[in-house]
DNA sequence: TTTACCCATGTAATCGATTTCACAGCTAAA
DNA sequence: TTTAGCTGTGAAATCGATTACATGGGTAAA
């Protein structure tokens, strides 16, 4: 097959500076080791020749390739997006790059992702899929690569992950809404099986317990669609004695639900309180605008970039860098009131 | 420095099939030049090594890395995301990775995009950033590196290029908004300069005059951002003879109007219809559902990829694959009707 | 003055695969 | 039977940088 034309080398540059290779080397990855003569020389020479490294050959020799594969669910997702802004600032600021690894369902993209990992294509992976991606017999976490979960955790795994304490914020949603006078509540789930989904219903229900309320809440069945908190609605309209507050696990739902009652006449906040999670854009101009629970995308992205940075860059000493939270605060806005 | 551990080369294999490398090579990469009792064997020893092909010392030799550069202004940005999902769709099929170039306003990781395309890191490199990126005195198209252009065009320049053509869509609002028996018209622009507001700009005045429509447009100034529809909003309400037909650049701007002017109790689209431009999602979910121009994001994407992928696997008979414009429709919603 | 060491530089091995070239064995045509 | 051609395989060059090791000149300690 025809190969590509060639570049100028390092031989080039060398050749023209009357140096060895070495010293041109040295003189662009370590300039303080060589003379300042002999520097001046050598950037004369790569200024002359406009000179750039190939950086594969420097990756097969030094076995770094400056990149790092981020594996998501679905690149086109928003919420990934913004999480993918704060790993980008991060990680570029360490002069890496980033792979995308965009899952799309599909498992030979899976495979070839764990194989760019054995094959030492990057030197570092960041997981926003929820578990640890595997092909062709093998698991990703087996090959010798540092791994760091974000955001989806990654049950029964000893990586270190970076997330919110999904379980403490749902709690708090529940006393804040107990505070607002509620007595019946109703929340409308994730997924079965889902790992968030299972930690924001175990914080609801511990937190209404926690503040003293004794019967136990309705729950409508959803799967973090819109539709799926239509559907909840439609089920809420047929109840004769309606609960005033609506939890969902996260905004979509929030909002699905929150338009389907409107439809029918009922008002919120007047008639029923509503909160989501996540905090997605959205959020803030949907009518009302609704009391949620904001992640810190950004900021969850930049802390498991820099976890990541410190496993590559693995000093012995921190090789065990471990899993982080950050705080994920309610904000309150319209769709949520004292009791009427 | 500690060199990272080594994993299974290729000699072992061949160590372990008592076959040259080449042997081997050839059977991972043309499996029918060898004969199928040497491919057993071979393929015998590379399931008991578990051997993964070093990709990066293959891509030194090969000079290619199977790797493509994306740049886009911002990653967070939704309306790239899903341009992206297109171009990682097609991409991924004809197994070609995809490395992120985040530029976020930054010099310095401009030129770092610039210098990954001199240093051989990527095969070809998809432009969603409107302009040529550049630093340290080059620019990247003076690269032997394929280029492509996608939806942000690029003046002045003989790249090929996929995109709608803005012009004609904005004329087609024009012609409707006057069959709907509109007469006053005013239209929101993007940022001064700006290429694509420049072609809809055009295009609307031009549909305008086509439909006989004598009288000039008004004109506020935008930059495409919510914020900037909002304000033309406020101009519009001082207005004692009001437009009844407004077209904004773009869908953010088309929608902080909406708003605004809601607000002030003017009824949409009894009082005042608007059009937007991109059908972002939130389009679909405002109060009323906006009307606005479709831009088929995810295959404007794959069109692009597809293109690229010609340019690099270059036969050189097909090696000037032309730009390329896709339909895009305008979709009618409620922010739109016949004059009351 | 001698010994020891350091510093700047050059020489050459090395990373791990791909690929050119040479060659042996075999078949088909002359 | 000889010649040409084809096929499957191995030996070794190659991609382009990094870096271990060698070396020679200089300085500081003994």
């Amino acid at each position: 097959m025809a190969l590509p034309p060639r570049a100028t080398r390092i031989a080039d540059v060398a050749a023209l500076a009357g140096v060895s290779t070495a010293t041109v080397s040295r003189t662009l990855a370590n300039p303080e080791v060589v003379s300042p003569q002999m520097r001046e020389k050598v950037m004369a020479a790569v200024r002359q020749t406009s000179y750039t490294r190939n950086i594969v050959a420097a990756n097969l020799r030094s076995r770094q390739t400056m990149l790092v594969l981020v594996v998501v669910p679905d690149i086109a997702n928003p919420f990934f997006a913004e999480v993918l802004r704060g790993i980008d600032k991060t990680l570029s600021g360490s002069g890496y790059g980033i792979i995308i690894g965009n899952l799309a369902n599909s498992a030979a993209k899976e495979a070839h992702f764990v194989d760019l990992v054995f094959s030492g294509q990057v030197d570092g992976v960041l997981l926003l899929c929820g578990h640890v991606p595997q092909g062709k017999g093998r698991q990703m976490d087996v090959a010798n690569v540092p791994l760091v979960a974000v955001c989806e955790f990654i049950p029964h795994v000893t990586l270190p992950q970076v997330g919110i304490d999904n379980q403490a914020a749902a709690q708090r949603v529940a006393q804040y809404l107990v505070g607002l006078g509620h007595k019946r509540f109703a929340y409308i789930s994730g997924p079965a099986s889902n790992i968030l989904d299972k930690q924001r219903d175990a914080g609801f229900g511990n937190g209404l317990k926690a503040a003293g309320i004794r019967k136990p809440h309705l729950r409508f069945e959803g799967d973090f669609t819109f539709q799926s908190g239509a559907l909840a609605a439609t089920e809420f309209l047929t109840l004769k004695q309606r609960p005033t507050a609506i939890f969902a696990a996260n905004d979509e739902m929030a909002i699905g639900f929150l338009k389907t009652v409107q439809k029918s006449g009922v008002k919120v906040p007047r008639d029923v309180s509503v909160v989501g999670f996540d905090d997605i854009e959205y959020s803030e101009y949907c009518e009302p605008t609704l009391t949620t629970v904001h992640q810190p995308r950004s900021a969850l992205g930049a802390a498991a970039a820099r976890l990541l940075l410190d496993c590559m860059q693995g000093h012995e000493e921190i090789a065990k860098p471990r899993s982080q939270y950050l705080e994920a605060p309610m904000v309150e806005r319209l769709s949520s009131a004292v009791i009427g």
